[in-house]
DNA sequence: TCTGGGGTCCTAGGACCC
DNA sequence: TCTGGGGTCCTAGGACCC
């Protein structure tokens, strides 16, 4: 993560990644304490499969990504408690975790909502168990949610070690040091599978070759390797050897491309239904766009029938509209969007899920405005612009969706089932927890 | 009845140019 | 009998991640 290429040593460059343990799980867990010791999982966006799970839950056996149907008799006969997804108090609590870890380095680089790197480079062996530690004390005791910190000269590495932190029992923390015999077994001991960025079709490719563990990832010829594959399992197998390949990133990338898409409640079988759920998603978009004070040249709808049901026909397609000039104008990008779905839309069949993306994304600072502009179309952007900054802090301040172009969005097919929410504890006034006294 | 959503990077191959 | 060889740019799709 640095780009100098020293041999590791013990006073030399050093990555922390720390990972909240079942993180939403914990976040709710956070404020109900009548959660901990029993099986909890949480939910996607439609209630529609589990996408975390306490440890008492993966002790029953519910996979990630489970359908929710095919467990639900399962919870019930466990008394386990399944919970919507609550993505408001799950970023609010990302961010004090990292508000704490800033502390401990001036390079913290989040990596998703549950997982930061840290660059802890400069001290010594003993020194980063101890510091690892105090992380996790402090989160603790400061957010009430319980983290893992792996600790290693590269990132994937610090991955590995993180892994090693959750699998020992207590400890919670795991300083790798690659040069070790320690650090020689836990390579050995871990599939090629577990390594980051080796997904499952690079497993079963090296396994053809006889690669089967880290250790003899890291060990392979560098020929074989860069011959046989990709760019990336190039630099996975050298951050293997203790030499950084990733870098990190400044602390708020602007993102290169948005995407907003949501399976349906229900399914559709209305143009009108679509487009409302699509005018929904457009707005979103603009409004992540215009945080991160970017503008957009392409927009993207897409629509799709449910994969899953084979009984239906099927269709899915996408089409994408070019502006005339880069825009984060929620108004004109509505009315691409009209258009497009306009095109896409096939009478007959039952539509499932919905999105669009804005791609081809520059600074709005920046952007090269027509010079052919007249002066007349000038006054017109920078009233539009005013309008939507005054519609984003509205919503920013009386809550998202507050203000909105066309009909309220409060109905619909479309709308995500979310049947089991907890409170917006941290963001939302009407919503902070109550104490009783008696 | 009921199966998430949002990203990144890389590569191959086509179109086009000289 | 013989039918170039590179460049660059763009896009779609694969693979991977959380």
């Amino acid at each position: 993560m640095s780009s100098t290429k020293s041999k590791t040593s013990p006073l030399g460059h050093w990555v922390a990644l720390v990972d909240g343990s079942n993180f939403f799980v914990s976040c709710e867990r956070a404020f109900a304490p009548r959660l901990h010791g029993r099986p909890v999982g949480v939910m996607s966006n439609n209630d529609g499969c589990i996408i975390a799970r306490s440890d008492e839950l993966k002790a029953l056996g519910v996979a990630m990504g489970s359908p929710v149907y095919k467990v639900e008799s399962l919870i019930s006969r466990h008394r386990a408690v399944l919970l919507s997804s609550n993505f408001t108090l799950y970023a609010d609590m990302s961010r004090r975790v990292n508000e704490v870890l800033g502390r401990f380095s001036n390079q913290v680089e989040p990596y998703s909502i549950d997982e930061s790197f840290l660059d802890l480079s400069g001290f010594t062996l003993d020194d980063l168990w101890e510091q690892g530690r105090v992380i996790e004390e402090t989160i603790a005791q400061e957010v009430h949610l319980p983290v893992g910190v792996g600790i290693a000269p590269t990132a994937t590495l610090a991955k590995l070690a993180n892994r090693a932190a959750k699998q020992s029992q207590d400890a919670k923390v795991y300083v790798l040091d690659p040069e070790s015999k320690a650090g020689q077994e836990l390579l050995e001991t871990t599939d090629v599978g577990d390594v980051w960025g080796v997904g499952k079709r690079l497993a079963e490719r090296l396994q053809r070759l006889g690669i089967a563990t880290a250790w003899q990832l890291r060990e392979a010829p560098r020929d074989l390797i860069k011959k046989r594959f990709s760019l990336p399992l190039s630099r996975i197998q050298l951050e293997l050897r203790g030499e950084a390949c990733r870098h990190f990133q400044p602390s708020d990338p602007r993102r290169k491309q948005l995407r907003v898409s949501r399976s349906f409640g229900q399914a559709c079988y209305q143009e009108d239904e679509v487009t409302a759920a699509l005018r929904q998603h457009v707005q979103r978009a603009a409004e992540k766009l215009r945080e991160q004070k970017s503008l957009a040249k392409t927009l993207s709808v897409f629509l799709t029938t449910n994969p899953f049901r084979k009984d239906l026909p099927q269709h899915s397609d996408s089409l994408v509209w070019e502006f005339a000039q880069p825009t984060a104008d929620t108004g004109e990008m509505l009315a691409a969007a009209r258009k497009l779905v306009r095109r896409l839309w096939r009478e007959g069949y039952s539509y499932h899920k919905a999105g669009v993306l804005l791609m081809q994304l520059v600074d709005a600072g920046q952007a090269q405005m027509s010079l052919l502009e007249e002066s007349e179309d000038h006054g017109h952007r920078l009233q539009r612009e005013r309008l939507m900054q005054v519609m984003d802090e509205v919503n920013r301040k009386q809550g998202r969706g507050s203000l909105s172009f066309g009909p309220g969005a409060s109905s619909g097919r479309w709308r995500a089932r979310q049947t089991r929410r907890s409170p917006e504890y941290t963001t939302c006034w009407q919503e902070l927890p109550q104490v009783v006294a008696k």
